[in-house]
DNA sequence: GATGAATGAGAGTTCATTCAT
DNA sequence: GATGAATGAACTCTCATTCAT
């Protein structure tokens, strides 16, 4: 990383299962520690604190802090991509795919709450975080998988010809991500009360209605 | 952070023409500054510096960093919140009013650069930023109005009865507040060069558009 | 210096005369502690408190460790260059130029205690202290004064023709450098107890005779 | 440096073949690392990677990086001092004694390139890595013959009676040593590639030419 | 009203050294 | 005999903030 000596203590991986264990208990403690409060505001001394053990561990098994931040990124980044209800989506489910996908959307962000706010957080840091390399990792899969499955759809006539599959996907994305990560203003602003299961619910349903038949009343306009 | 003297020297207001120039400096180089790079990578030295002052005057004037993040939280939000664009919808509008909210929504982000990222920082800090009484004197104007009219084209037949306004508003806010908060993310993992105005021009075309009549294929109603 | 902030605070000049003098104090405080620990065993810390300031004055006027050194080694050098017993050597000396060189020589190591230690600790570093451009200024001046003479009392006999200037240089140079730099093994090695002044004198009658006539007996060998 | 437990843990000796080997790896690195870098920016961690053990071997075997110092310094001081090169100067040699000196000790620092840094490290350090009952083992076998040498020679005619012979060794030390120690500080000012040892031998000629017989035309002597 | 000078607390990082197996 | 795991103290450097003029 650094060059001023040009045979520093490189980053190695633990060998012994004591080892694994402390390397591990690094990384959970950094999972928490950077989706709370961010790369900048996180202290390393905060992870390793929580994680119980000395600063040097940190940098014996991660190099820096930076590096640390981006196998945090990559790895929350991947426990979504990998997700499995995304993948296992089938030709069965075209009719009802939106909803399907509002669902599981849905779910991936309750099930992971670091998610949006690691998202956020490399937003506003102007990505950094990562290298395009890491990039090309993280896309592929379900993507790709739910990408086959819309064309599909419009060739069947579930889906209109005229809409991208990239704006189709964007608002999926935009509104799920937002009853996350917008959470706090909406409702300031709305006086929903996203936080609760309920209440999403609620909102996840008329989504996938709004979806499908469109905002105005049918069949008259 | 420090509370070395919780109320050391009051913050006090420019009482000649000078130093109203002066804190309006400050003020502007703040807007800047916390925009481009977030509370945390801010520095008040990056501030004064571009305002051309010593940093003595912007404790004077502002008391901390984060008193003069408040500040300009509350402004930005201020200017969104009057925007005309939103309030000067009428009646007539009402059969493309969702074509009409998108297209402001959009502006406004366009104009206000620095809004989404002072949203998504607010989020991100539990909202820690603004006090419930701020929060009042932000959000009165436009919603109301806007639900009004939605009501009003529910009545006359516009808008679906069954979807709740909070739903369809919630839809306009995220998908377009996520072309700016998440450009970055999508750029790399869905390719969309969300930072070109044409290509949020189809986006915003397909999104009304999708909002009006809904994904599918409506060959029998 | 390095990129990660793009504008994070520059190095400053003092422009009152209370920040100048901390500067030279901090600056003074250096010369010391650099001379008698080397770089690496100096810490930022030794030269504050000697100095009697905070850590970030000397960030503030010097930017860096390293710079700071940059700078003292600069300093001593630009003394030993600027010499004016050296610069006012004359043609009038030419029958006892050695004799008055090794003087001046001596001189200079004695006035600047500094000065065989800091060229010990860069040649040991492998004199990344300096950049080639440092080394320019500094050559140049009494160096080619004295090669002048040299060689004017080559032409007239004063010297012989096929011994080159620089081998000269290289043994007044060496001789009195070993004296100081070299004084502690030396002592253990032939018991020369070349801290005192008169031991000194003594050897420096002998070096300067001895390049005059040279170690055998004349004129019959 | 730090003293936590006096001596908690003996300095021990290998009896098996395999940790002899060890202890040997070790050293021989640990003569490399310090060699290159110095005390101080000699890491532990580099000599130990380089022998290829545990650092615990290298604390078991030499107690500490300042001791293992002493080791290496005390090997490369016994290296130059049981130089057969100069033990076996003898009476044959005297009518060009100082030509054969310089000549090996030439010879000397090139074979052995770390003698001079050890030398200016102990020097700077005020030699506190030797005590002083090292150095009665170090000094003794070859000044003593060289001394008889010289000596002999004044008596015979070959020198002169009125120098020294700690003067006339002392010049065969420092420019010899200089040539080797501030190579770094001469190339830059006075151009010299004392790097190249084809320069060198052409300093080695003048040099042993200048001690034999001075810089001075003799037209009458 | 305005500035340059100054600082204390704490940031990330490194290193010689010891412990447990 | 040998190793990987672990640490505490110290390092260079930064930043929001206050003092003196």
């Amino acid at each position: 990383m650094s060059k001023k000596h040009e045979d520093s203590e490189a980053v190695i991986a633990p060998k012994q299962a004591r080892g694994k264990q402390t390397r591990e208990r690094i990384f959970q403690a950094a999972r928490e520690v950077f989706a709370a409060k961010g790369y900048d505001r996180a202290r390393v001394s905060d992870i390793t604190r929580r994680a119980g053990v000395s600063k040097q561990r940190l940098y014996a098994y991660f190099g820096s802090k930076r590096a640390l931040y981006r196998e945090v990124l990559l790895s929350v980044y991947a426990d979504v991509a990998s997700d499995e209800g995304l993948s296992g989506l089938s030709v069965c489910d075209l009719p009802h795919l939106t909803e399907r996908i509002v669902e599981q959307f849905f779910r991936i962000h309750e099930e992971n709450p670091r998610f949006w706010r690691l998202l956020a957080w490399e937003n506003l840091h102007g990505g950094r975080g990562l290298a395009s390399a890491d990039w090309e990792r993280i896309r592929g899969s379900y993507i790709a998988h739910i990408e086959t499955l819309y064309h599909l759809g419009q060739d069947r006539g579930f889906f209109r010809a005229d809409v991208d599959f990239t704006t189709y996907l964007l608002i999926l994305f935009s509104t799920t991500y937002f009853c996350f990560s917008n959470q706090l203003t909406i409702s300031h602003l709305l006086g929903l009360a996203l936080d609760q299961a309920t209440v999403r619910r609620h909102i996840e349903e008329q989504f996938a209605d709004l979806m499908y038949r469109g905002t105005v009343v049918h069949p008259h306009p």
